[in-house]
DNA sequence: CGAGCACTTGATCGCTTTCAATAGCTGTGG
DNA sequence: CCACAGCTATTGAAAGCGATCAAGTGCTCG
């Protein structure tokens, strides 16, 4: 309620995720025509934003908050095949029905626009089509880059990959650099590090303990995760180190 | 070469592939222009067409043949992240350096665009942005489906995902439509099946003996594949096959 | 005919899952 | 304030699936 009402009166000029997200590249009259079939939703940790196959009457961007895009086969097994952070973006344009859950892993705010005016509004705004190619080519890399992570790599390696992930963006983003330990909160429950990795939780719990027994993170509490050498973490990962930094 | 002499001379207007591929809505000046900038290039099976942090100089589509893009760990570990049909696209605009190997599964032949120019064109013409948008959804759609097959799903339900996706393209192509059996020469190898699959090539070979045995596919050699009731391996790949078909 | 390649099949190993018990935490109600 | 439910997470023991190691088959081509 209070988010919203603080949601509510944003304009885009102070947007925290304005030069990241669709909009990114837009100039001040495509803003001003934007903002007028945009609106804002909160969403609470745990609720479902939108169920696989209904009607999608809008689309949008994350503005603060996490949320996971998962596909659930009928004997229950589900895959997450999307972590959507804030300026990622929500629904696809010229499709009619949504093809995942989209879940609030955190509680969240979404920017939405109606969708129909959006589709509209991109067949004349290149700067919005152009951007969302840009994003929609960054997610399928993302996307190939974890199918090497799902079909090769073991369970410590797929717990490294995650953590590493999650450390190397948390680091660009409080950028004291590369040098020093990165320290976060995991976003996460185990249950949905295991679904997204493909394992069971239960193998989840286990490879953490032995990545904190092992020293290659430090944990206060379930979520409170120290990273002291990213080096390392990146390496238990099975992820190319040398030379070079990935990303 | 003779397939070069072939495709050397042969224009739009007669292209297999002209009304799918990212050049499908352009019109008549926007192909003229697209000609000046296009080669064809052949590729024997086996062939490696890009390398992996090579620079890349020109972008294209797949005009018949199979590739494949795969990603490899130092250890030799290999994912395949996307199989290219004719009509695919190849190549990131706006990216220097190639992202994957690419490796001719199939004797190929491509229609190259130079890069620079292909970029520049994309500038000004919002049917080819447009369609490359439609394009990379479609790939990311795919790609997260196979998401859902590498982390969660069996042996037998992979190699049965993979062979009824295979046989419904093929069913598509030559449209007796859903009804009899599906005929079709599996353009992979065994461990090129491991490599799509997150398999070694013992499993993959050990769960199609599997599926014969039972019935659900028929072999004649290595290769050729007939399936008698495409709704039965869908069932065994544990889609959905209730209301409505997938796709 | 023998080399090389793609594939199959068998035996065994080991990693991840499965099943199960327990701990820690939070919020609720007697 | 304590008891208890409900949830997340950890840990143990056993089972199972796919990987690994190892032959062996069938085919093509020189």
């Amino acid at each position: 309620m209070t988010l919203k009402a603080v949601y509510e009166h944003t304009n885009c000029d102070d947007c925290p995720i304005r030069h990241r997200a669709v909009c990114a590249h837009c100039e001040k009259d495509e803003l001003e025509e934007l903002e007028t079939i945009k609106y804002y939703r909160s969403f609470e940790a745990g609720q479902t934003i939108i169920w696989s196959g209904d009607p999608m009457n809008f689309v949008g961007s994350v503005v603060s908050g996490i949320a996971s895009l998962t596909q659930t086969m009928e004997d229950g097994r589900t895959q997450m095949v999307g972590l959507l952070l804030p300026s990622d973006f929500v629904g696809r344009p010229g499709r009619e029905s949504a093809a995942y859950d989209v879940v609030a892993t955190t509680d969240l705010v979404m920017c939405c626009f109606r969708k129909k005016p959006f589709e509209d509004m991109m067949g004349h705004t290149p700067h919005i089509a152009h951007r969302l190619l840009q994003m929609t080519l960054d997610e399928l890399d993302a996307a190939r880059e974890w199918m090497l992570v799902l079909g090769r790599k073991t369970a410590r390696e797929k717990i490294a990959s995650l953590l590493s992930i999650i450390a190397r963006r948390d680091a660009s983003i409080q950028p004291k650099g590369m040098s020093g330990p990165i320290v976060f909160d995991l976003p996460l429950t185990r249950e949905a590090m295991a679904d997204y990795l493909g394992l069971t939780l239960e193998t989840v719990s286990r490879q953490i303990s032995a990545l904190k027994k092992d020293q290659i993170i430090l944990l206060e509490g379930k979520r409170h995760v120290t990273i002291p050498d990213i080096g390392r973490l990146m390496e238990e990962a099975g992820d190319d180190t040398d030379g070079g930094y990935l990303n």
